[in-house]
RNA sequence: GGUCCCAUCGUCUAGGGGUUAGGACGCUGGCCUCUCACGCCGGUAACAUGGGUUCAAAUCCCAUUGGGAUCACCA
C-alpha cells in the first residue's frame, strides 16, 4: 500500500482477469469506474486478477493494458497482480481462523458432491452442508478454510444503481476462501484487496450481484467498513443475450482497427448505461465534468454499432485535422502510402472531415491526393468521360495554366469562363474534372480539392484525363 | 429449478402522478448542391399484460409474462 486512505477520497478500481483480449463490456466497467474517480478526484486503481493460473496468460495481460493505454483509460496505482499478494490473503485468511470466522475443513470433493446430491433430491438447496464447521480441524494437506456464514438474517446490500437488494443468509453456505493448495478464491482476494487498497467504491458488472453478499461477510467478519456498491446492467449483443464472438466485433482493439477514435468509443460506451438529458455527444473533458452515479441506469442495453459508427462520424467531425494526423497514419500506411507534407496532409483530412465515418473511409479518402491514379473508376469514366468532356477538359487547362493563385476565388473565375465560353452549367465543367483529379465520381468539393493538390498536380492530372480520354476515341 | 436483477419507438435513452410521451441511431420524404457526404426541414415508430391505489397512472403497489445474471477448491 502507498500513501494514506483518507476517506473523503474516492477510490475506484479495474480488475480484470487476463484470460483474454479487453471486451467492449470490460471497457466500460474500466470506464464507470475511471470517469467517476476523474470527477471527483479520486483514485483509480488498476488490478489484474491472475489467481486463475490455468486460464490467466501474460498475452491477456498485455492485450488489456495496451486496449486501456488506447482509450486513454489511465490508472493512478498499480497495476497490482493477485499472484504476487497471497502472503497478504494467506495473512487474512489466518486471522479469520483465529478469530472464529473461518475454519478448516477435510471433506472431500466427492463428499461434497454427495452432499449436494442428496439435498437436491431432497428438493432442498445445493450447498455445503458446515458438518466441519465446529469441528475446530486443524491445518492438514488437503484442507481447505471455509467462512463461517452467518446462519441466519439478512445480507443487504444497498446498491447506487439498483437499489436495496436483500440476500436470505440462509441461502449461502460456508464458501471456500482458500483451496487446498493453499491459494487463496476469488471472493477472498477481492475482498482483501479492496480492503488493503482503501476502495470505497466499487463498480462491476451486474454479473457480480450474487458475489457481493459473500464478499460483504469477509468486511463484517473483519469489522471493517462496507464500500459503496454499484452494480452496472450487462452489455448485450443484438439478439439481447450475452454479448459474444458472434455478434461480430467485441473487443476494444477491433474497434481500433476499424478507424474508431477513442473518445468516440469512450462516447458510445458511457451512453450505453448512463444518460445527461437528451445529450448525446461528449468530448472526454465533458464527460469527466458532467459524470455521476445517479445517471446510470438500471437495465441492460444492446450493443449498436451502426450508433458507434455515427457518433465515431461526430467525434471525426469536431476534430482538429491536425489532431488527426497522428491516429490516421497506420490506416494510410496500411493502404501503402504514407504522406510526409503534414501541411498538405492536414489540409487534405479537413476536405475529409464531414464525410469520414472512420479512419478507414478517411484514409481510402485521402489516398488520391498523394498517389498517382493508377486507373479510372470505370462507372465514372462511362458518366463524366463523355462526349464534350475533352474539350471541357482542354479549356480549363488553358484557363488554370496562367494562374498564379488556386484560391477558390481564382478557380472559380477560371470555370466561369469555362462555362461561358462552353454555355454550360457547373456541373458538366466539375465531373470530369472531379474524376480527372480523384480518379472516382465521389470526392471532396472541387476547389477544395484543387487547393490541396496544388496547380502543379492538379494541372498534370487533368492533362493525363484529357490525353486518356482523347486515346479512348 | 432456487436466488437475484430488469422491462418507454427496431436499438440507446429522456420523462417518474395531469406531457400532443421528448431526443439520438436506423429507416424514410424533401431542401441545399459540382459528386458523395455534411447541414437543415418533415415522416415512421414505444410506455409488455392484468389487477389495484388515486379525481387522475407510462409514472406508485401487487401479480403475470418475457428477458438476463448466478448457483465451483473459475474469476
Amino acid at each position: 500500500m502507498k500513501g494514506k486512505i483518507t476517506m473523503d477520497q474516492i477510490i475506484t478500481r479495474f480488475p480484470p482477469s487476463p484470460t483474454g483480449y479487453l471486451h467492449v463490456g470490460g471497457a466500460r466497467t474500466a470506464l464507470f469506474n475511471w470517469l467517476y474517480a476523474r470527477n471527483t478526484g479520486g483514485k483509480f486503481i488498476l488490478r489484474i486478477e491472475d489467481t486463475d493460473a490455468v486460464r490467466s496468460t501474460q498475452e491477456s495481460v498485455d492485450a488489456i493494458f495496451e486496449s486501456l493505454k488506447w482509450l486513454e483509460i489511465d490508472w493512478d496505482d498499480g497495476p497490482y497482480f493477485q499472484t504476487k499478494r497471497y502472503d497478504l490473503y494467506k495473512e487474512y485468511i489466518q486471522n479469520l481462523v483465529d478469530l472464529g470466522h473461518a475454519y478448516y475443513c477435510t471433506c472431500t470433493p466427492e463428499e461434497i458432491d454427495a452432499m449436494r446430491e442428496k439435498a437436491k433430491a431432497e428438493g432442498g438447496k445445493p450447498r455445503y452442508d458446515g458438518r466441519c464447521r465446529d469441528k475446530n480441524l486443524p491445518p492438514s494437506d488437503h484442507a481447505v478454510v471455509r467462512l463461517k456464514a452467518p446462519p441466519s438474517g439478512t445480507t443487504v446490500i444497498e446498491d447506487v444503481v439498483k437499489g436495496t437488494i436483500v440476500f436470505q443468509n440462509s441461502e449461502l453456505d460456508d464458501y471456500i476462501i482458500q483451496r487446498s493448495d493453499g491459494s487463496p478464491t476469488y471472493n477472498l482476494a477481492v475482498a482483501v484487496d479492496d480492503i488493503t487498497m482503501g476502495v470505497n467504491v466499487v463498480l462491476r458488472g451486474d454479473d457480480h450481484v450474487n458475489n457481493t453478499p459473500k464478499q460483504m461477510m469477509i468486511y463484517q467478519a473483519l469489522g471493517i467498513d462496507l464500500p459503496v456498491y454499484g452494480h452496472l446492467p450487462m452489455v448485450l449483443g443484438s439478439d439481447k443475450a450475452r454479448l459474444s464472438k458472434r455478434h461480430g466485433a467485441m473487443s476494444v482493439s477491433e474497434f481500433r482497427d476499424m478507424g474508431i477514435l477513442p473518445d468516440a468509443m469512450l462516447n458510445y460506451l458511457v451512453r450505453l448505461g448512463w444518460s445527461f438529458g437528451d445529450q448525446e455527444f461528449f468530448t472526454r473533458n465533458e464527460l469527466i465534468e458532467k459524470f455521476n452515479l445517479k445517471n446510470i441506469g438500471r437495465s441492460a442495453g444492446v450493443f449498436d454499432q451502426n450508433k458507434l459508427l455515427a457518433l465515431n462520424g461526430e467525434h471525426i467531425k469536431a476534430s482538429n485535422p491536425r489532431d488527426l494526423i497522428k491516429p490516421l497514419r497506420p490506416f494510410m500506411n496500411q493502404r501503402g502510402y504514407d504522406p510526409q507534407d503534414l501541411d498538405t496532409l492536414e489540409k487534405a483530412i479537413g476536405t475529409l472531415l464531414p464525410r469520414s465515418k472512420t479512419l478507414v473511409e478517411m484514409a481510402e479518402g485521402a489516398e488520391f491526393y498523394f498517389t498517382d491514379i493508377a486507373s479510372y473508376d470505370e462507372k465514372a469514366v462511362q458518366k463524366c468521360f463523355q462526349s464534350p468532356a475533352s474539350d471541357i477538359l482542354g479549356r480549363l487547362i488553358q484557363a488554370l495554366e496562367p494562374l498564379e493563385s488556386f484560391a477558390e476565388a481564382d478557380l472559380e473565375h477560371a470555370f466561369k469562363g469555362v462555362m461561358d465560353d462552353m454555355g454550360i452549367g457547373f456541373g458538366k465543367v466539375a465531373n470530369p474534372v472531379r474524376v480527372a483529379l480523384s480518379g472516382k465520381n465521389v470526392s471532396p468539393g472541387m476547389f477544395e480539392m484543387m487547393g490541396v493538390l496544388g496547380k502543379a498536380l492538379a494541372l498534370d492530372r487533368l492533362k493525363r484525363a484529357k490525353a486518356f480520354i482523347d486515346a479512348g476515341i
